[in-house]
DNA sequence: CAGTAACCGAGACGGTACGTCGCGTCTTTCA
DNA sequence: TGAAAGACGCGACGTACCGTCTCGGTTACTG
């Protein structure tokens, strides 16, 4: 979460009661107020919370936004096998799509992101809390196409070592093709786009295995 | 711009030299101080300008920074044709990421879009600024395509009704990608990256042609 | 007052208003909460005034209080003629111990005395704004004993000199008294009292006279 | 002290060393920092203290503030017998300034004094600590003085009456001059200025019996 | 080529939120 | 059961920007 004091010793602990009270806060707020109307003394109120209680956990309005939004990935996204890798590409499309259009969400996500261009331990944090538990699910759902033999395992040496830059690459497509349609373009994430998104992932997906030297 | 005033009258007319001044301190405050640190003051200082001038043409820092990064955009976009699709797409895509590489244009470009997020104004005039003239690198890149042959041309009624929907998934695809890439998981795009994505995506497209019901 | 900029040339005048409106408010919220509770916050609100306005004027609450018991000294002190030496000192002490027990004087006069022991500027700014203004009370009264023939007039250069040191003793004498019976020993200052001070000084000056030596 | 706990019963007693830890740190705080930026935490934590052990034996800062300054008083003011009426009042002039002039008695003095403007309580522990140890110091010294035959005893019931009367002017002209020369005036108090003091007292003190009318 | 209307700089204004500090209370663990 | 440690609710602090509003002074069109 936010503190991990190794040696916690004597004194009144902290309240575990307020850490969820003010990320739920957060959230809730972040939907009503959006990003640049959200007011810490405001999420504190919410919570029930002095503001001190807030400060001394987190940091700024970035981190604590981080975090909450962490928890709400953490809670939401998953990936459940609907038995080929085109159904989980559209599956889990939808899914995110559908997070990514919470109030919350739309209004949060982008607005850390900016933040980070220019803070290098937003940036770690918000890799750590959020970007790593959605790159997960590519490895997941290569893996679960590699055991139904929808793409090749890898075998070579050079075919190892392509591996992460495939998942990397599908993750950064996927993830930001439909963050761009929702937030950007501002149309629908709807059944018939996330299947198109899919068959041109699965098709170009396995173009990138015939091309044996990229 | 900014201003219309449909009806131009008497008086002392406005500075075009401020305009300028205005939107290339932005574009240095952008880089120095990341948005959320950017103050309207401290631009109108920089561009040797009193608050009220600035005020007077923008409405506020989400229109501002729109327009400045308008100007960048205009400057900097194109699609000179490199002989193939595939290399259209490397090209373009490298020219992008340059684009996003730009300190100002990491903190501005995310930004503005949180604020668009519940802003439909705002939202309006990104994508009249902004968004347009990417796409219409998509749409050129398709026509030159056809034009060579790579891809079918639109004539039944069914493609013809599929193909907008085809850019628009290209768009949001070779642009979502790109951003996800570098403001999210913070890696190059290199050439063997763009290669990649142009593989993914030429093989993709031809999948998508195959399959008709889509 | 505060400010004194003495080249003031372009841009928006400060509001003289607003300086009258936080002086009188200060006094209101002195007499109402004491010292100790009063809050700039309150008082820039009773003033109607935002609370940078009042920040742009004074360094702080210790600033802002001697300026308002500076204008409340400057309006309720004077020394009219009673007639005779004696009496003007009746006079004198009755009308200080009243200035004295109104509440805002009680409770700011020592706080601002006590916040003086540490803070050079604000004890200069003290003697200037109000001491001076009382001090010259002392100047003017013995001045007018002399000419009265109540007491002699200056003429040898060994009294010549002793007649500034007379002066302060009188004064820090009747102020000192005046305020320690008012606020420490908490007990009227009546014609009885004012009397017998009167007379004490009137007696002891004489004394001091007589005294060649000192 | 403060707490006088009646039933004294089981468990671990109060430490004795805790409370002069106390007040010596608050001494030494009140010097460093003077009484605005007092912090009962900062004594806390220079007493080796928890803040919670403060509270339980001071109300606030104000009674432990007067009962540190009680502390200084007791074992500072005393009235050497120096021969004579006028000898005597120099002394104690002498030594009241010297004490005033400590850093921690200047800021402290004053402060408590202004907080009793609007507190009862306070005042009157204010008087049982500080006042009536000063106050005995003029009746002793007044009986002294008729011991010596200096003045008149009391004898007339006239007289005995005004006696108190004419204790409490002294009272309150010695020490309020002393304070306002000191806090005030900030100007030195010297044999020359006691010994000025001294002549008016003790020639207006005789003024004062002869005026039987008083 | 004089008037004048709109512009411009400077900067004070009423606000809102900030992040910090100290208060006095509380809830722990330790001795 | 008292004391240390320290988190807690609270309220004020002084600051920073916001977007607006006078000001005096400056253009550059227009009559």
């Amino acid at each position: 979460m936010c503190s991990s004091p190794t040696t916690k010793r004597t004194g009144r602990p902290r309240s575990a009661d307020a850490d969820r009270a003010i990320l739920a806060a957060t959230r809730i707020a972040l939907a009503e107020q959006g990003w640049g109307r959200l007011t810490l003394g405001d999420v504190a109120a919410r919570a029930g919370v002095a503001k001190t209680t807030l400060y001394r956990r987190w940091a700024g309005k970035n981190e604590l936004v981080v975090d909450a939004m962490a928890a709400l990935f953490e809670e939401q996204l998953d990936l459940p096998d609907l038995g080929s890798l085109e159904a989980d590409i559209r599956g889990v499309v939808l899914r995110f799509a559908e997070l990514l259009n919470r109030p919350e969400t739309r209004t949060a996500l982008m607005a850390v992101i900016a933040e980070a261009a220019h803070d290098d331990a937003l940036r770690v944090r918000i890799r750590e809390a959020i970007v790593d538990r959605q790159k997960h699910l590519v490895v997941l759902g290569r893996k679960r196409a590699q055991e139904r033999g929808e793409i090749p395992p890898e075998d070579g040496a050079a075919d190892a070592a392509a591996g992460p830059d495939r998942d990397n690459l599908i993750f950064d497509v996927v993830a930001g093709a439909v963050v761009h349609r929702v937030m950007v373009s501002s149309e629908p994430v709807d059944e018939e786009w996330a299947g198109r998104l899919a068959v041109l992932l699965v098709v170009g997906l396995a173009g990138l295995h015939t091309a044996q030297d990229l």
